[in-house]
DNA sequence: ACAATAAGACCGACTGGTCGGTCTTATTGT
DNA sequence: ACAATAAGACCGACCAGTCGGTCTTATTGT
């Protein structure tokens, strides 16, 4: 890939964070980038298809950065702890590529109803992650590390609301604290469910 | 105040709600009133100004939904309770007045790094809905209705980001099923946090 | 080795159209 | 008659996208 269009494609992403899909105009685009149209225009044939292409980076970033480590990890919940840490320290706070907060959630809110067609690919990212977090959640259940009686579906849309609304208050008051309570509590939540036998 | 103004705010509400303030133009503003340039400019001296007074109308009909019926209830976990069921089943639904989900999320979304100003009085009402709850967990655990070891703002925050990410999430998937799921964990959560003695 | 050729990265003026907002004019109610 | 209300022509700024053309670089033929 030419260092022009990685660059247009980093620069875009950090605009979309900050400023959305629709409200980023292609001229703020080509300053941040340092080119122009045709510039622009030789790399990509819309600003559409920069949307999927950024779209892209940011997934290949979000996995790099919540899923760091856990594949050394067996325990499932341990990996959901581990997993909500890196969501809280290496994700959220990541300026440099998400200076406006999470991108998926500016996307979808401002897309919606305005772009189905693209919100919908960018729905498909939270259906993966909840998918994630209910197979890790039924997994432990299955290995003993989770109660029996526990609903792991009901947890599951628990835990990703509080990802989700943690993220949109984030991105509101900018409060490390709150967002570390935030967080932490979901984990102090995950280890009540534990088993009462167990202690570990 | 005129009809016509009414008029021209209710649809502003709806609008607004689906595409966002940024997103929605004036001739769609038009439009949907059964208007004209004239016609407007004659009760709003800008974009802008209909902005806060949509925000108000918002306000007002998310306080006569969510906080129904809350002063004839003494007990303040019950008072929550009352509130998040309140907040599932006729606010969220509320397609009359919010069609595109909760307008408070999608004004402070697109509008947090664009127009600052605006999403500065939106946030207001974050933080007076964090200090409502913190208030009744307060009074809960003053008056025994809550364990004595339980820390009200971790409470607090995990509350208000369960609901705001269940928010976001409904109006992603539009799945009511899912809304129960995670407004029902989250009143489950409170009765947990109960002193162990009481049953109620 | 070196000139001829081809490829494609990049530039920026320009297009049709939409934005929020102003202003003059016409209509209405009293 | 007169004020309140509404209509819509009009303004400059900006939108995403197009297109004719230049300039750099790589490949080719001899």
């Amino acid at each position: 890939m030419s260092n022009l269009k990685a660059k247009i494609i980093h620069e875009s992403l950090r605009l979309f964070s900050l400023k959305g899909f629709l409200s980023t105009s292609m001229s703020q685009i080509l300053e941040a980038s340092g080119t122009s149209k045709g510039g622009f225009y030789n790399h990509f044939k819309s600003k559409e298809e920069l949307f999927f292409q950024v779209l892209d980076e940011a997934r290949n970033i979000w996995r790099e950065k919540n899923l760091s480590g856990l594949d050394e990890i067996d325990n499932p919940i341990e990996k959901i702890k581990r997993f909500l840490e890196n969501f809280r320290d290496l994700y959220l706070k990541d300026a440099e590529n998400f200076p406006g907060g999470c991108i998926f959630i500016t996307f979808s809110v401002e897309l919606s109803d305005l772009r189905p067609h693209l919100s919908r690919e960018v729905n498909k990212g939270f259906i993966g992650l909840k998918h994630l977090l209910k197979r890790l959640l039924d997994a432990a259940k299955e290995s003993g590390g989770l109660s029996d009686d526990v609903d792991t579906r009901a947890i599951t849309e628990m835990l990703f609301a509080g990802m989700l609304g943690a993220t949109v208050m984030y991105g509101v008051d900018k409060s490390d604290a709150n967002l570390d309570r935030s967080i932490n509590t979901l984990i102090d939540y995950l280890d009540k469910m534990k088993p009462l036998k167990e202690v570990s």
